[in-house]
DNA sequence: AAAGTATATTTAAATATGCGCATATTGGCA
DNA sequence: TGCCAATATGCGCATATTTAAATATACTTT
């Protein structure tokens, strides 16, 4: 019952259903995340966080970034569940759309990939 | 992606799951869902209520009563999902395990079937 | 070890949510 | 029609959630 309402409160959210649906396309870093759905950083490791608490997600790292993927072994069954059941009815959503339009534009490369401050 | 996170936030409160998987047992009117839940008159209806506005939810009338259940043929695709998972994925807790057994003795009958204070 | 970069966390404010109480509404039934 | 039981809802309170900004942390790289 915990690990369902953990789950499914993970899931209510229009951010990270966002960040769930982007990583179905591939695997992210937190600065992917933030540029792809045009969010702050905080927003996104927070979220991305939250996502990786309940069992929806696991990370590594490669050099300088921690990579976010979609953990189709999490002892959480219902994440895994409900994340099959986010692949296979595909949502219609321009949003959506435009955040995996995005990630395909998206840079890791430093320095400061992601501070704006940098070029302004 | 309107109905997704419609249907996300609505099971995502421990009250409502308790609904669903009592509802899963059989359909119930208000009275009877406060009872086997041991909670409020307008905690029950409201719950019952946004249930039924994301779509997982069907009302009927029978005679004084406002019967609730599960609807199958529901508008938003979704909810048949999450419940039919639900379903298949039968939860352990002990608290589920009681609103079915109280379930089983709750009574519908009047005058004031749930009216405490009448009794008090 | 020092410098630098990506990520995490703390803080504070705005917003959203869940609840009980009291009251309103609905519709059956006399 | 009018009463009454069952259900719905407006309101206020307490708590939870979300966010950006600033700051701290954890690494890599030199």
């Amino acid at each position: 019952m915990r690990d369902l309402i953990k789950a499914v409160k993970a899931l209510s959210d229009e951010t990270r259903l966002r960040i769930l649906n982007l990583l179905l396309e591939r695997e992210c870093c937190v600065c992917e995340v933030m540029q792809a759905l045009n969010i702050s950083q905080s927003r996104s490791s927070r979220n991305l966080g939250i996502l990786q608490d309940a069992g929806f997600l696991k990370t590594r790292r490669d050099r300088l970034w921690i990579v976010y993927s979609i953990d189709w072994q999490s002892a959480n069954r219902y994440t895994t569940s409900l994340t099959k059941l986010l692949r296979e009815s595909p949502v219609s959503s321009k949003l959506l759309e435009k955040d995996k339009e995005r990630l395909k534009h998206v840079k890791r490369e430093g320095p400061g990939c992601w501070q704006k401050k940098r070029y302004e």
